[in-house]
DNA sequence: TGTACATCAGTGAACGCGCGTTCACTGATGTAC
DNA sequence: TGTACATCAGTGAACGCGCGTTCACTGATGTAC
């Protein structure tokens, strides 16, 4: 085992990540509100009081995976969003990229959009603090596109949460996708790209 | 009393409508998922059995929310997108018409924002389904719109999902203004009609 | 109008169950010398 | 390297509590004649 951290440290991290992912599985039935700590204990194979040697409730474990989820996410924002022309080879890799994404963590993606409006305060708030650093990076994306030359501040972040928002409607679709009929993917895939073709001559007339 | 309906079933029906705006109510502070059936009838002031006469589950609450929550939002589709051009005038007056709508009803919007991604599948399908026709609706609206000829048929529906969803992120972000700082009313209000002015100038290039 | 019977919204007691939290504990890991 | 002590992740018993659901009931309202 890793010498810098100590086995003790080492099991009490994978225990604590064992809990992250027992709780994003269960969450995929249900509302972070309504999942039980005892449950999560359960899932993983622990006695229930071993629970608060990492969080402090649900709701703290919740906060936590705002965090994990919204982190995986990241590495997508930046390219689904740079240049804000129409090329058809950008907006047809950007949809190729968020269907991935949510092909590779489903679980994070339903999370956030379920708890983004969900009943746990703290966990609405980690989420939309987080969103809006994702809108002020894509603001900034967006500020070096000659596109936006001669815009006003406040517009090119208007632009950039249309984009977040956007990225986050198309992902929850493709979410949904997976359970629905054969062709659904390949109707929001096109959906989606339509969607971002006209925000592009949106923007691309923004100052006519 | 009204004599075609009769004491008994008017009675009845009260004790219905109260526990409708009881759930309502209870549902600001968490979601469906965890709602209590013991929990909503202490608010009404009847037995724990008393719920039975009216409903199965508190997810067959939740189906007869989603009805009465959507159809107090139904009269306020159509003007919000009435003609796809970019008339200050018409865009103020739908920015303001939703912003008066989440005034008027704030659990209701509250409500289908959390419940739309939510934890209770029952629920979650009636809201999608009446959002689907919901844009149809915008759709056919669009669809009489000169701005639109030419366009093919799923474009005109493309468009009309993204107004639905602009509705409602919008109606989101007027509800957690509620509780921000002065003036966050007036920075939503500007970023929405902002974001309706690009979607609009995007829409009549769309055929460019 | 009055009477006899049917309906049914709401009651209240009872049930078994799983919940979150407390507490003193154990034993492997870490640390000081 | 070996020893003695400290730390602390995970345990297991116990608690009081509120949950959803069942059941036989009551009494006001409705209906037939």
């Amino acid at each position: 085992m890793s010498h810098t951290l100590g086995a003790r440290q080492a099991q009490k991290q994978r225990t604590r990540q064992a809990f992250l992912d027992a709780a994003l599985t269960l969450l995929e039935e249900q509302s972070l509100s309504s999942l039980g700590l005892r449950e999560v204990t359960r899932a993983v194979g622990v006695a229930p009081t071993a629970f608060y040697r990492h969080f402090r409730s649900t709701a703290d474990l919740g906060v936590a995976l705002v965090g994990e989820a919204l982190g995986s996410l990241h590495p997508m924002v930046r390219p689904t969003v740079a240049a804000g022309d129409d090329s058809e080879e950008r907006i047809r890799r950007a949809v190729e990229l968020i269907a991935h994404h949510v092909d590779s963590h489903p679980a994070h993606v339903r999370f956030i959009a379920r708890e983004r409006h969900g009943g746990v305060r703290a966990v609405r708030e980690a989420i939309q603090a987080e969103l809006a650093r994702f809108a002020e990076e894509v603001r900034s994306e967006l500020a070096a596109d000659p596109q936006t030359e001669g815009w006003a501040d406040a517009d090119v972040l208007m632009l950039a949460h249309l984009y977040v928002d956007q990225m986050l409607i198309t992902a929850s679709l493709f979410l949904e996708s997976q359970d629905g009929p054969p062709g659904e993917r390949e109707r929001v895939t096109r959906l989606a790209a339509q969607q971002l073709r006209l925000i592009s001559r949106g923007s691309r007339h923004w100052l006519d």
